[in-house]
Formats: C-alpha cells, structure tokens, sequence
DNA sequence: TCCGGTTCCGTTTTT
DNA sequence: CGGAACCGGA
C-alpha cells in the first residue's frame, strides 16, 4: 500500500484503485477531482503500467502542466511519457505525425479564429456578397456548427433541412461558402480550431492502421471537464477507446459552461448508455468552500431541470455570509470592491493573491482597474485580448508562419505589405485571381511573378525582393535556431525598424511586445529541456496557447478575469460583480430555458471558486455602450436562498413576480442569434399566426409559453413582441415563427 | 498606394 | 464608447 492513498477519501480512493474498464467519475465543485485524477494516472504507473501508454486530456494546457507537476512528485520520471494536454493539443500532435495520410503537409497552420474570419471575408468579396447579410462570425459559426456535426459541404448543400434554414434566414450561399472555405485551407495547408478535431476522427475513420496504432497506444485514456466535450470530441474518443475499453471521463455536469462551443452535456448525461458495464463514483464532498457558499450555491443550481443527482455537501464550517452589495453607478462598485478588498487585506492579513474578481464579460473591466490602481493594490488581467492575438504579434507570427508554410493564406496577406513596400490591395487582389484561375497558392504565384505579364516591372520587383527574401528564410529553416531565424526576420523584413520609429506610447508599447515574443522565443532555444528548436515547434506550441496557460501564479496580485477562465481554479476571497438583469444573465445568450440553466451553471462556478468568502455586487447604473443604461439586481441573486444573504435591502422578486416569473423592465432588441437547427414539431404550425392579437397566449416550440404584448407591421415583415414566461421579453418575426395559439 | 478623417455600428463566453 | 469600414485627397 503505497502512502498517497491514505490521503484520498473513501470515493476517491475507489475510483483511483479501480483502474479497468469504462468508468465515470461525477465530482462536485472542490471535491478533490484533480487529486484524485492525479493520483490516479500516478497510481497506474506505480503499477507498472508504461506510461506511453496513457493518455489524460485536459482542458486547458495549464491544467495539463500543473497534472504533470504534481504527477512527477508522486510517481517520479517514470510518468514522464505520459500524453497529456488539451484535445487541440493532443490531435494536432497526433495529426502532424499522420498528415501525410489525409493530404496535409506535416507542417500545416493552424488558423485561430481571426485568420478563418479574415478568409470568409475575402471569399465574400470574390463572392460579391456583403459582409452585411454574411456576417463573418455568423457564417464561421455556422461552418464551425456543421463540422462539429459531422456535415461536410457537399452534405451541407444536399440537406434539403439545412437549405431551407438557410434561405429562410436569408442567407442561401452559406453553403457555397463554406465548400470554398474548406476548399481554400486545404490549399493553404491550413486547419482552423474545428479541423483539428474533424480531421483526427476523419483519420480514424478512413485508416484502421492509425485507428489501430493509436488504440494499441493509449490503453488507459483519462477526460477531464468531460462535461464540456463536443460531439465531434465524443466520438473521438469513443473511437479511441473501443478496443481497451479503459476510459475513465471526470466531469460535473453542474459546471458545464461551454454549451455555446457546442459542448453537450448528453455526453455526460448518456455516457452509460455507451458503456453498460460502467462504473459510477461520485464525490459529493466539498473540501474548498464555507458551508454557507456551498448551501447557497446548491440552493441556485438545484433550479436547473437537467442535472445528475447528487448531493454536495461539506464538514466544513459555516463561515460568512455573502454579502450583496448595491452600487449606484459602475465606479461605484468597482471603487466599493478595491475598498473591500483594502480593508479584508489588513483585517485577516492576506495577500493580492488570495483575491479574484469574476464577471460575465471581459470589457467590465475597466471600473476595477481604476479603482484597483488608485489604491495601489497590484492586480492582473487574464484574457481579453490575448498576447499572441495582439496586432504586432500577428504580424510577426505571419513572416514566421509563412517561412514554415509558404501556402499559409491569410499569412501571405498580413506580411506581403507590412511594413509597406509599394505592394498594394490591387496587386494582392490579382495574385488571388491568378492564383484561382491555376489552383495554385498565393505564394507559388509570388515567387514566380516574373512569369505573369499583368504585373508591371516596379511590382515584379518588390514582390520579387519579397518573396526572395521569404525563400531565404524558408532555406535556412532547418540549419538554424529559432531565435537567431526570428531576429534575423525582424530585422531583414523591416518590421523592427518600422515599429521603432512610432514614438508614441502605443507605438513603444508595440515594440516591446515585439522584444518580449523575441526574448520568449530565445528562451525557448536556450531550454536544455527541448530537443528540437527549430521555430516550426515554437510556432506549433503557441498557436493553440492561451492567456490563461500563460499566466503564472507567482505575483502576488488581485485576479480579474471572465467566469468561463476561472474554471478549474479556486481563490479565498471572490467578488462576483456587474450581477445585474440582462448582463448576467446575459441578455445576449437568452434565447431558450436550456440557455438560462447553462448561465444559471455558470454562477454556480462562479459562486464555487470561494474558499472563504463571497461579495456580490450589482449597479444600477452602468456606464455601456457610450451611454448610461439602468439596472437592477439579477434573478441570480434572489435564487439563493436569503438565509445566506447578508442583504441590506429586501429583495424585489415579489414585485417583479407579480406580472410574470423573470420581468425584464426594459424591451429586449431581437436576438440576432446565429441559426440554431429548429426541429419541425407536427404541433407547431408554422408562420400560420396571421390572426394573433394583442392579449393572446401562444406556445413558441422553442421559448415556451408567452404573452403577445404588441404587434407591428405587416405582411413578411409582421413582429410580434411576446412575453415569455421562461426567458422574457422577445420579438418574433411571424413569418417563421413556429408557434401555436392557445386561447 | 497611403494616410487621415469620418461615419457607422455593435455590443458574450473560448479551444 | 471604441473599432472597423469607408471615403477622399495627396
């Protein structure tokens, strides 16, 4: 008996000892899930299993880091080999190994989202279709929701469904868009997010071999967050643990927070169904919080209809109760918070560290910061614009992107003129067309533009000197290191040069983001650690790298960050801000119940991040969108149940109940969300309501039961501005609204 | 081709 | 409000 099991409770304990066949883990906020995950994968290995045999996939990569950490310190190098990482991480690994097999080259880019939007935007234009009607990141989503669903274009176009959905949208050609989308990252060599994972399960599909090696490979395979695992990553992994059978998935379906990814929770909701033989360990014990947060946490989330049942409970003492906390203005409350934050540090004498402050959306920031700094208290944000997103990164990223994969479209475009050079929109706009009209990439039509007669000499010049100079690069690529390529990039490309002559302070600023990548990448060339160092694998290893794996936890400084980032991690102190009607929950992603309950998960991770103590707060006014809106305290805080409310003022539900549950106070605008695949029910008429009238009651097949309160205009353009009872206030264009009257 | 000024528009979460 | 897109002059 080895000692780390003594450490674990008795369910802990069964699901680290039980270690054959198909198992779920269901662990409650705190219960000690990456304890148990840990010991675990270190108990298999002190069993003599090879470590090259099991495969853990995270959530983030700085989960996978910190696994390996502590795995290290319990099983020692022997759990070295261990495949651990992020989904994203793990299948482009795997797909760089077998690209040849699907027709990639092994060193394809990876897209992040705003290279696949920048792509739509010029297939649009050659398209001749506005970005008006085809909004970028509607049709990315759509694309993204098809991949995710399996759906290749050609079955995207011969949908019969799909189309109609399209075209009554509107939007007819989002098809086209999308075979020309796909079309044009294979010929860049490019895969977007979504690909990494289509493509791996495509590969699994179409080569048995790989199927195989990779089955034979990772005999025991760990999921964590499984809750918050796609369809197209469900099949997956289904795929990989088919001949083992040695697939343990640890997840809490209470914290499922990514549905708008297309997560599913019926993976976790269903997952016995796949597995008869399953074995079910839940850890209901929470060691993290104060009796009062995890009560008050389980009185919200016990509103939600679909959930596994568990009870979470706690030994731990009572504690605070939270407080709620009233500001009259934004600044207000983030003055209140700095405030509290100052006195709780002197009063229990903690650190910067041991607070964070969560909101809904990453621009609720500001008010924070202000007050933060005017008292001095150092802070940090996680997210918003990441590092590796930030314009002068990108653009430095593109001369490296494009020397590794000279077909790298959307690289081409960002470093053919930047620092200008006389090479102009016309002249990149006839390359595209050349390059069309032979299928071949931007960059062979480049190189070889002495050959093209439409280019007049000045231009052949330039993009000749261009091109020469990237051929250069892409030559000496193997011989050497990836910071003696990079400096010698920035420099030869004009691109330090350019950024050291803005002299204004955003200027400065940008350079020395420019010298931080540089000294990032020198480090990464002077690691012992790392065998390889040649700038394809820094590349590799950043293009799926995110704030939040960036950060380090040594500062001692205030956290700010969204809910969704503060998955996973836990803090004494958290203030859940900016809680008012319609910004959390979000007005924005309240289309259905179904979308209520996954806002209602997330302040339930947000309200289990506390260890000690828990502040709410909410302003009723709030300086947005260049104009001061009012507000009133969320439906979240009058779902906890008052007994652990240190309240100041009584609740207003009642009041607002008196009409309906859930009154917005001011009309909601018309949620333009993106097409959701609306399934027909036979008793739901569609766009039959011409004789709907003020007062009536209907049945909406995907809002539920409503009021209408006032109808305008007419013929296709008839709305009907309805009251549901579940989510509010909402208009309704009746031409494809599918609903019934009751009265 | 480039740069600066102006207007317009959208407002969520992220691998 | 702040960023993107657009337009017009150099």
């Amino acid at each position: 008996m080895t000692d780390y099991l003594a450490e674990l409770n008795e369910a802990q304990r069964q699901a680290v000892e039980n270690i054959e066949g198909p198992m779920m883990v269901v662990a409650g906020a705190g219960s000690g899930k990456t304890r148990m995950l840990t010991y675990r994968i270190a108990h298999l290995v002190n069993l003599g299993i090879d470590s090259f045999n099991i495969l853990a996939l995270t959530f983030t990569n700085k989960a996978a880091k910190e696994m390996r950490h502590r795995i290290e310190k319990v099983a020692g190098s022997d759990a070295r080999n261990v495949w651990m990482g992020t989904f994203h991480s793990i299948f482009s690994r795997i797909l760089r190994i077998e690209a040849a097999k699907i027709g990639y080259p092994p060193n394809f880019t990876i897209y992040d989202t705003e290279d696949s939007k920048s792509l739509i935007k010029t297939i649009l234009k050659e398209l001749n279709l506005t970005t008006d009607t085809y909004k970028p990141s509607n049709v990315l989503g759509r694309i993204s929701l098809a991949k995710n669903n399996f759906i290749t274009p050609a079955q995207y176009n011969n949908n019969p469904e799909i189309q109609a959905d399209d075209i009554a949208a509107g939007k007819p050609k989002i098809g086209l868009i999308f075979s020309e989308y796909v079309k044009r990252c294979f010929t860049a060599g490019a895969m977007d997010f979504d690909d990494l994972l289509l493509k791996t399960y495509q590969l699994f599909n179409e080569h048995p071999d790989s199927l195989n090696k990779y089955q034979q490979k990772f005999k025991f395979i760990l999921v964590d967050e499984y809750q918050d695992t796609n369809h197209l990553q469900y099949l997956i992994i289904k795929k990989l643990a088919a001949a083992n059978r040695n697939i343990c998935v640890v997840g809490d379906d209470a914290q499922s927070i990514y549905a708008f990814r297309g997560a599913n929770i019926q993976n976790i909701l269903n997952f016995e169904k796949d597995y008869p033989e399953l074995k079910v360990y839940k850890l209901e014990q929470n060691y993290r919080s104060t009796g009062t947060i995890v009560d008050a946490a389980s009185s919200v989330i016990k509103k939600n209809k679909n959930q596994l049942e568990k009870n979470i409970w706690t030994s731990n003492e009572a504690g605070n109760k939270i407080r709620v906390f009233k500001a009259l203005s934004d600044n207000e409350e983030g003055s209140f918070v700095a405030h509290s934050i100052f006195e709780e540090k002197m009063k229990e004498k903690l650190n910067n560290r041991d607070f964070a402050i969560l909101y809904r959306t990453n621009s609720q920031s500001r008010a924070f910061e202000e007050a933060l700094r005017k008292l001095n208290i150092d802070y940090i944000i996680i997210g918003g614009l990441s590092f590796y997103q930030r314009k002068e990164i990108k653009d430095m990223l593109a001369y490296f992107r494009l020397t590794i994969n000279p077909k790298d479209e959307e690289a081409f475009k960002r470093a053919i003129n930047y620092p200008a050079r006389g090479i102009g929109d016309t002249t990149v706009d006839k390359i595209a067309i050349a390059a069309k009209e032979e299928g071949k990439s931007l960059w062979e039509v480049a190189y070889h533009i002495q050959d093209y007669q439409q280019f007049d000499s000045r231009v052949k010049r330039a993009v000749s000197d261009w091109a020469n100079m990237i051929y250069r690069f892409h030559l000496s690529m193997e011989d050497r290191n990836a910071y003696e390529l990079a400096y010698d990039m920035a420099k030869s490309s004009g691109l330090l040069k350019h950024l050291n002559e803005d002299k204004t302070i955003e200027g400065i600023g940008r350079s020395e983001n420019v010298q931080e990548l540089l000294s990032g990448i020198k480090e990464f060339s002077e690691n012992p650690e790392i065998e390889e160092k040649h700038l394809g694998i820094f590349i590799q290893e950043i293009a799926l790298l995110t704030d939040a794996d960036k950060k380090d936890g040594g500062d001692d400084k205030v956290t700010m960050m969204t809910i969704h980032q503060a998955k996973g991690l836990e803090y004494p102190y958290v203030y859940i801000v900016g809680l008012e009607e319609n910004l959390f929950p979000s007005q924005m992603s309240l289309h259905s119940r179904e979308d209520l309950e996954e806002e209602r998960r997330l302040f339930y991770v947000a309200l289990t991040r506390a260890r000690q103590k828990v502040f709410l707060t909410y302003a009723i006014t709030r300086f947005r969108w260049g104009q001061m809106v009012n507000g009133e305290a969320s439906r979240f805080i009058d779902e906890i149940n008052p007994v652990y409310l240190d309240y100041p003022v009584a609740p207003v539900r009642e009041e607002r109940d008196a009409n309906f549950p859930y009154v917005s106070p001011r009309p909601v605008k018309p949620a333009n969300a993106p097409p959701v695949k609306v399934v027909l029910d036979p008793n739901f008429m569609a766009g039959d309501v011409s004789s709907l009238q003020n007062g009536m009651e209907v049945e909406h097949n995907r809002f539920g039961r409503g009021k209408v309160l006032q109808i305008e205009g007419n013929g296709d353009d008839k709305k009907a501005t309805i009251f549901f009872q579940e989510i509010g206030q909402k208009q309704i264009l009746l031409k494809y609204a599918k609903m019934k009257i009751l009265q």
